[in-house]
DNA sequence: ATTCCACAGGAAACAGTGGTCC
DNA sequence: GGACCACTGTTTCCTGTGGAAT
């Protein structure tokens, strides 16, 4: 068969095919259901808190805690939306900025988003927050001064609150915690931040900590049954009548359910499945849907970290493939060879280290402290993902892939 | 009880880059 | 055009760790 007629079939098949999902945009991340499930305590909190706030003209900040998927960000969109909704309707002089501050990762990338959702930068030179070039004073000065001007009442929220202050401490939020002090008359800053660390709070400076930990929510890991229910739900709004078999559902939340009960990871899991049984032709999303997407969705993440990695990262991730030991130090001295073959100015052992421990935060290997005694402390050093993987995606890399063939010369040499 | 190994990882500083301001 | 600013990736320096060896 030619390409041209498989290329052929699959388009044919795509479009001729049974359409499983009506509404794909309620299996998206940005989608925000009319009515949640099992966080109506929350959602009171919060828009209670809020209210009390601008009834009374003064600042109420707030701090939600919860592992990924578990409705946070969710629930604080729900409120907002209902309060701009509301707000407009009564002339009241509000803006919510939704920052994630794991994008606008810098304390001047969170006051230019700012100044950008307020429009601060389309109000006058003299509150303009540039891209860059301006002192973090300055820029939290026109934001500040704008406010003022205007008498606006600002909820601020920061999603990933945590990831930010790892980053760059805490000033900035000193800063906006402290601001209520500087805008004396007319308008206010609350600010909303929501973490995904319960351990977040221990690393704030303590005035800090009193100012933005005034009202506290925690959000529980949703149970099986819970992301069971949360699936039935979302599929009524997204895919045709009996597309989805109780099987699919009942698997797709098991799998989320074990890892930290992520309801995202739930819905993405169905999306990706349905798209693989639409693909195929089907009927119905069914338990092998969900596993195939399973995989997929591992594969695909994994295969594109280690394309966009740096050419050193990639090196260190075929030096763990060689090293028989994994140590540390095997892995190093492995990585420095592999450099000096690629014509490539080895980085420090304190940097690869660090890299290292970046590719454990992102799954692609797991690492063990072990303790040798007399002979040192190291790390063991295993990849989680096969070599087929890695060789996928390095293979267009120029510099790269004479290593590729090198490892490959290893493995039959050692077979 | 003390020493020693082989690191882990925090803190600070630096270089290079890309931007604005005056 | 030079001063100034922030960001990223990196290096340098340093302290801490815990169990085997002495």
């Amino acid at each position: 068969m030619s390409d041209n007629n498989i290329v052929d079939e699959i388009f044919n098949n795509i479009l001729s095919g049974k359409s499983l999902i009506k509404n794909r945009r309620a299996l998206t991340i940005d989608y925000v259901p009319d009515k949640l499930q099992f966080r109506d305590e929350e959602t009171k909190t919060i828009a209670q808190t809020l209210s009390v706030a601008l009834k009374g003209s003064r600042p109420s900040n707030l701090l939600l805690f919860g592992k990924p998927g578990t409705g946070k960000t969710a629930v604080v969109k729900y409120v907002i939306d209902n309060f701009i909704k509301k707000a407009s309707k009564m002339k009241m002089n509000i803006h919510v900025p939704f920052i994630n501050t794991k994008f606008a990762n810098t304390a001047y990338k969170v006051l230019f988003e700012i100044a950008e959702d307020m429009q601060i930068n389309k109000a006058g030179k003299e509150y303009q927050v540039y891209f860059t070039g301006l002192s973090l004073g300055e820029a939290t000065d026109r934001i500040l001064e704008y406010i003022k001007q205007q008498q606006l009442h600002v909820i601020l929220v920061l999603d990933e609150i945590d990831s930010l202050v790892d980053k760059n401490g805490d000033d900035i939020l000193y800063n906006f915690t402290r601001a209520n002090e500087r805008i004396t008359e007319g308008g206010f800053i609350s600010l909303i931040g929501i973490s995904n660390s319960l351990t977040f709070k221990d690393k704030l400076d303590p005035r800090v900590r009193s100012s933005l930990s005034e009202e506290e929510l925690i959000f529980n890991p949703y149970k099986i049954n819970q992301l069971q229910k949360i699936l039935s739900e979302r599929i009524v709004i997204a895919f045709y009548e009996n597309t989805v078999t109780d099987g699919a559902i009942n698997l797709c939340a098991a799998m989320a359910g074990k890892e930290n009960g992520d309801a995202r990871k739930a819905i993405d899991l169905l999306r990706v499945a349905a798209e693989i049984a639409e693909l195929n032709n089907k009927d119905q999303v069914t338990e092998d849907d969900i596993r195939s997407a399973q995989y997929k969705i591992e594969k695909d993440t994994n295969n594109e970290i280690i394309k966009n990695s740096t050419t050193h990262t990639k090196i260190i991730i075929l030096a763990i493939l060689k090293s028989k030991q994994g140590n540390t130090g095997d892995v190093y001295d492995i990585y420095s060879r592999f450099c000096l073959q690629t014509e490539n100015e080895p980085l420090t052992q304190r940097r690869v280290t660090q890299i290292i421990s970046e590719l454990d935060q992102l799954g692609i290997i797991t690492t063990n402290i072990i303790n040798q005694g007399r002979y040192g402390r190291s790390q063991k050093i295993k990849l989680t993902i096969s070599t087929a993987t890695i060789k996928e995606a390095l293979k267009d890399d120029v510099f790269i892939s004479p290593l590729v063939n090198l490892i490959d010369q290893y493995n039959i040499e050692n077979n």
